[in-house]
DNA sequence: CATGTTATCGAACACCATGTTCGATATTTT
DNA sequence: AAAATATCGAACATGGTGTTCGATAACATG
């Protein structure tokens, strides 16, 4: 890959996490982000086609090369007679969500939300396919999947909307308490 | 209020709910709306800012006179030991979702979905008030009336991405199964 | 019914972001 | 050194947005 095409790529993505510590991301113009990058108009254009396929890269490679780096469960420490090292997996997710904080939280939120929580379900779906393969005696798979999935989404979500205050140990153990009935 | 008013309102209303069985909320033009409407386009803009407006209204609308009808707890039928009701309650808003199915589905799943989304949790916070208030010995409040309220919402919109094809009956079964960690 | 009020109409307009085009220039690859 | 390719940036076409305003029609009130 030509050089002048990895510098752009590189001018752009850091001009748009420049950007998202001011702004939402629906409220940015290309412009802004040409600007920014110090770059040519025609030139952001030859690299993408939209403002919004701009995100989705930008998400992918959030997932493809933070993630799911450590997408098989882990071999150590299985405390606290945790299944598989469940808990372990999701602290580790929320940890690099924290890490990210920054980016993440300018893209949710708003109407580009969406397109993150699409790439963060399917790469939960994938990472905990042994657990949600799991079928339960009354509740349909489907179903299962669905309401596993979704809380821990939504419990994400609430987490950064909270300014990330609990610690990742904390969420995940109030998550799994929920999930086992411990909201009795 | 004048009648004028009034029928521009409703024609407005009527051109909107036609047009989302053809297309989601977010490709409309406010020009698509005008001409379905068959009204001049500053007329539009003497009744609404902008097209999201319309859509916070909207929802605004369904939610106040179709949903909040029936707020408080049932009085009748407590089956299968349900506390105070929950199921019967749930189930009531699911089949008032049914009802609407051709507007909601055509504002889930766009960008559009979140203003719906966003009266959907406050209505349900509401309604469930005495529920989400009781004290877990274990998790947070906060963390739970999140956890109940985002799981539910995730289980609708799930259930509309299906085409409904579960009944109000069984979503609302599976779900609270779910909460009582019946997903083990 | 008469009159003042208010809503609608719709064409015209200014505005702004988008995405494209193209020839000149600069950089890289081979 | 030559060929290939990326960048630049001004200029342009497009399309939706929201506003303006004078004319017309519908309404409320006494």
């Amino acid at each position: 890959m030509d050089r002048r095409q990895q510098k752009t790529r590189i001018a752009i993505y850091d001009a748009l996490t420049e950007l998202l510590k001011k702004k939402k991301f629906e409220d940015l113009t290309v412009q802004d982000i040409i600007d920014e990058a110090n770059i040519g108009r025609s030139t952001f254009y030859s690299h993408f086609e939209t403002k919004d396929q701009l995100l989705e890269e930008m998400c992918r490679e959030m997932f493809e090369h933070v993630f799911s780096r450590d997408l098989a469960p882990e071999s150590g420490h299985d405390f606290s007679g945790d299944h598989k090292g469940i808990a372990a997996r999701l602290t580790h997710v929320l940890y690099h969500i924290r890490e990210h904080k920054e980016n993440i939280s300018a893209i949710l939120g708003g109407e580009s939300e969406q397109t993150f929580v699409r790439f963060f379900r399917e790469y939960l779906e994938n990472a905990f396919d042994d657990v949600l393969g799991y079928v339960s005696s009354k509740v349909p798979k489907e179903f299962r999947k669905q309401f596993i999935i979704g809380s821990f989404v939504e419990t994400v979500k609430w987490w950064i909307g909270t300014g990330l205050k609990l610690t990742p140990e904390q969420v995940v153990a109030d998550y799994l308490l929920m999930l086992n009935g411990g909201g009795k």
